[in-house]
RNA sequence: GGGCAAUUAGCUCAGUUGGUUAGAGCGCUGUCUUGACAUGGCAGAGGUCACAAGUUCAAAUCUUGUAUUGCCCA
């Protein structure tokens, strides 16, 4: 066969083009439901569409998995690789009552619904050019959003599901609450965050006026208390037990009860409870069956139990009652606090409690199961897996999944009023929205006359999101879709860090209920990209940083623009997996040297292979120089390497040896040894130059395999340039990954001759300022022993050739090498010892 | 206060089960262009491996403690 000239540059975004096309055509992402290869399944985070918020850490986190992938689609796996748009909840929902302006109060349910698709339809086709432009071989027919018909009945399947086995329980009790967005949230909704407060001490008095003295952060909260506590074994306050307090401010008495909760060494050791300030109220409330005086709304205002400060917002009755209490003269302690407060991760607000009938599913009784899947599961990196435990051991309260929001997934369930019964939604008629459909005929019969309500709340995202794999699977039993429980338990779960909690263990929990087993085999998660402040990429990063260009610095549709998408790609697998990674964008570059060196190296192979035909004029490997045999051990022992990292889920200590080894070793070393074979006037024979050949054309080949995972365009293109180096495969990405052949290399001593001749030849050129290329006149050798005479003299053709030398001979003297008892020196031709001299 | 991770060259990161003189890229200095690549080659400067103690013939690596940073949770 005959190699092309290739061009003297590479045009990174027309063979981007080219590649794509070719990809689709031939089909080579697609998932094949009838192939008798393993499968290898993957469930990829669904991002959220609603704002344009891609930066260049989700291009790292997808790109690093999508390399693994990559590497088993070539290992002869049969792909399943799915890519979803999380459409759902409070982001989208926030995002489009930002854009236009809106209030949830003003609008209707389906008006705002409207808005919502669109919206996400519009940001779903952004992110898929971005992934297609970044090279993710995701089979594009296994689509997935969360609010499209699939995933509704999926969500509401699961919902009876859990209904039936007796998972979910509806309970009017305090749930965690936002003001912000007025809705209830999860445990795994909340973030901590620290700030500046105070800490008051107040004064209560007992039944004979007597003080007693309480600390809390949160004095608002006086007219909502219900009661006070103090730990059993505190010897100051026994006396208390069974009394009554009288609260400041208000004409009220709350009983004095003790707890075990109760830090004695914490202020002074006696503490308000009420309705309600955190958690540890809630639980002392229900255990002491105290009485309930809520005194915020669900907006965040202070309604009619809060006496003279209603219609107050939190901070604002917080101010006004400091004051009435200092006018009171009972405020004997202030002093400034670090507190730790939980507020709703996207709004940001404090978290309170309200009281509303919601929807739980029971967790708490499962923990110790879900501890057995966590330690079941194949976490790469190990280390990750303790913060699932450690997060399921910290779980107080059920997974409420009612959310008082207008999008996302509708109960598949009605209220019978007179009653109270629960209509639930026939399967077959998923999915539903109660609010426009009506109930099943039996339930319209049997509550014949009564009042049957839809129920108005919606589940919240992570009901859905929880389901990617049973979604994917096509657990439901969609028409249309070409996946099947086949692929489930899926084989790969890929996600950031920070969605453990929520993704991750959702996802594990409701596969427990559901199908009694593990969601997936194994799990790989993946660190942050950071700003260059070691900070995550934020909104205004991806706003500021524009150049004159108008390339942005973190946008990776930017930077692929820029520097091409395997550049991007390479500076992804710059991080072990799970470890932030900061971005600089000198270090894209980096990247994009790569690619270039690897298309010079084609070009070169090219131009000194010319015509070759690998069946009939290939050297065996005995019969080669040694350089030959050398680098192609070389190449094998890498092989193993990139194989077992690979198999760890390693791509960054992959790519690291690839790297080190293309570019010192096949570069630097191998293929400056090897260009003299291909030239006028050397003591190289025909034979010489065949072996170089086919070791061009070997190793070529097999370097395009090893780096295809990470720069899938370049190496694709090279490969069809070369004319599939006569391969029948579509592409090389769906050609076989290299093999480890585990031969040996016995001439190690010979090769160290060479390269240390090679190295101190090149030292004595920079000392002496001989160029590197300039042909020298002769290469001398001291030897110490005859033995040592004899290896080199029979290595004088590669001697020779590495010194770019016309001949070599022995003196008494050189530059010693590392090789014990060797040294050498050069002499230049005589025109250029006149130049130096 | 508890947990997890990290701390190696000016910057971004490697460093296998402890084993010669701790590596790479960027940046810096010098130098080299007819024979793939100046988006290059070659050579060089630059490190008390956060700190302290311990184990060992031997510690960046193992143990303990301290400090700093990030994330998670009270």
């Amino acid at each position: 066969m005959k190699f092309p000239e290739l061009d003297k540059s590479f045009e990174a975004d027309q063979a981007e083009e080219k590649c794509r096309a070719l990809w689709d055509k031939e089909g080579i992402h697609d998932y094949n439901p009838d192939s008798k290869k393993p499968l290898f399944s993957v469930d990829t985070p669904p991002p959220y569409v609603s704002a344009a918020h891609l930066h260049v850490g989700h291009a790292m986190s997808y790109t690093q998995a999508e390399i693994v992938i990559r590497y088993k689609r070539m290992q002869g796996h049969n792909i399943f690789y799915p890519m979803g748009f999380d459409d759902n909840g409070l982001p989208t929902e926030r995002y489009v009552e930002q854009k236009y302006k809106i209030n949830k109060k003003k609008t209707t349910r389906s008006e705002f619904r409207k808005l919502c698709i669109e919206e996400t339809q519009s940001g779903a086709k952004t992110y898929e050019e971005l992934w297609r432009a970044l090279g993710l071989s995701v089979d594009w027919d296994l689509r997935y959003s969360t609010i499209d018909d699939l995933s509704r009945q999926t969500a509401q399947k699961s919902f009876i599901d859990l209904y039936k086995k007796g998972l979910v329980y509806r309970a009017n009790e305090p749930v965690l609450w936002d003001t912000h967005f007025e809705t209830a949230l999860a445990q795994a909704d909340l973030e901590t965050i620290s700030r500046k407060g105070k800490m008051y001490d107040i004064r209560f008095e007992d039944t004979n006026g007597d003080p007693l003295i309480i600390s809390t952060t949160r004095p608002e909260l006086i007219p909502a208390c219900v009661g006070l506590f103090f730990n059993p074994t505190d010897e100051r306050y026994q006396k208390l037990k069974g009394t009554k307090a009288r609260v400041p401010l208000c004409d009220i008495e709350v009983p004095v009860l003790t707890s075990e909760d109760v830090d004695a060494e914490f202020g002074t050791g006696l503490m308000m409870c009420c309705t309600f300030g955190d958690g540890e109220d809630v639980k002392k409330w229900k255990e002491n069956k105290l009485e309930t005086r809520l005194i915020i709304n669900p907006d965040g205002k202070m309604n009619e139990q809060a006496g003279k400060y209603e219609g107050m917002q939190i901070a604002e009755a917080r101010k006004h009652i400091v004051d009435d209490l200092k006018a009171a003269d009972v405020i004997l302690d202030e002093k400034n606090v670090e507190q730790n407060v939980s507020v709703g991760e996207r709004s940001e607000m404090p978290v309170e409690f309200v009281m509303e009938p919601q929807w739980f599913i029971n967790l708490l009784e499962h923990k110790d199961k879900f501890l057995k899947r966590a330690e079941e599961l194949n976490w790469f990196p190990d280390y990750m897996k303790v913060r699932l435990e450690h997060w399921i051991e910290g779980l107080k309260y059920d997974w409420n999944i009612s959310r008082q929001r207008f999008y996302g997934v509708p109960f598949p369930l009605w209220y019978v009023e007179e009653t109270g019964d629960v209509i639930l939604a026939e399967e077959s008629d998923l999915p539903i929205d109660p609010i426009e459909d009506s109930p099943p005929k039996w339930a319209q019969e049997k509550y014949k006359g009564m009042t049957i309500k839809p129920e108005t709340d919606v589940m919240e995202t992570w009901m859905t999101s929880s389901l990617t794999p049973l979604i994917n699977a096509n657990w439901a039993g969609r028409e249309g879709r070409k996946s099947s429980m086949d692929i489930y338990p899926m084989t790969l779960r890929v996600q950031a860090f920070e969605i453990i909690r929520t993704w991750l263990f959702y996802t594990m929990a409701k596969s427990e209920f559901h199908t009694d087993s593990l969601p997936w085999e194994n799990v790989m998660i993946s660190g942050w990209g950071l700003n260059e402040q070691g900070k995550k990429i934020s909104k205004r990063d991806l706003e500021k940083f524009t150049d004159e260009n108008g390339y942005n610095r973190y946008d990776p549709y930017s930077l692929i623009q820029k520097f091409g998408a395997d550049a991007l790609r390479y500076w992804a697998a710059s991080s072990q997996l799970g470890r932030d990674l900061r971005f600089h964008e000198r270090e894209v570059k980096d990247g994009r040297k790569v690619v270039v060196k690897l298309w010079n190296v084609a070009r070169m192979a090219f131009m000194y292979i010319d015509e070759f035909d690998p069946k009939n004029d290939s050297v065996p490997i005995s019969e080669r120089p040694v350089e030959d045999q050398w680098i192609v051990s070389e190449l094998d022992t890498l092989t193993k390497k990139m194989t077992d990292c690979f198999e760890k889920y390693d791509y960054a200590t992959a790519k690291e040896a690839i790297h080190k080894f293309f570019w010192m070793t096949y570069c630097d070393d191998y293929l400056e040894l090897v260009k003299t074979r291909f030239w006028e006037n050397t003591m190289w024979s025909e034979k010489d130059k065949l072996s170089a050949k086919t070791t061009l054309f070997e190793t070529l080949r097999k370097i395009l395999g090893l780096f295809a995972p990470f720069l899938p365009y370049v190496t694709e293109e090279i490969y069809q340039q070369a004319g599939k180096f006569g391969e029948t495969t579509e592409s090389l990405h769906v050609s076989e990954w290299p093999e480890y052949t585990g031969t040996e290399f016995g001439l190690k001593d010979d090769m160290k001759i060479i390269l240390e001749t090679l190295y101190t030849v090149r030292k004595l050129r920079t000392e002496r300022q001989i160029g590197q290329g300039a042909r020298l006149d002769s290469l001398t050798f001291e030897v110490s022993d005859a033995d040592l005479k004899a290896r080199v003299s029979n290595l004088e053709k590669s001697l020779t050739a590495a010194a770019r030398a016309e001949k070599m001979n022995f003196t008494a003297s050189g530059t010693k090498t590392s090789v014990d008892g060797l040294a050498v020196d050069i002499v230049p031709q005589k025109e250029d010892q006149e130049k130096t001299a």
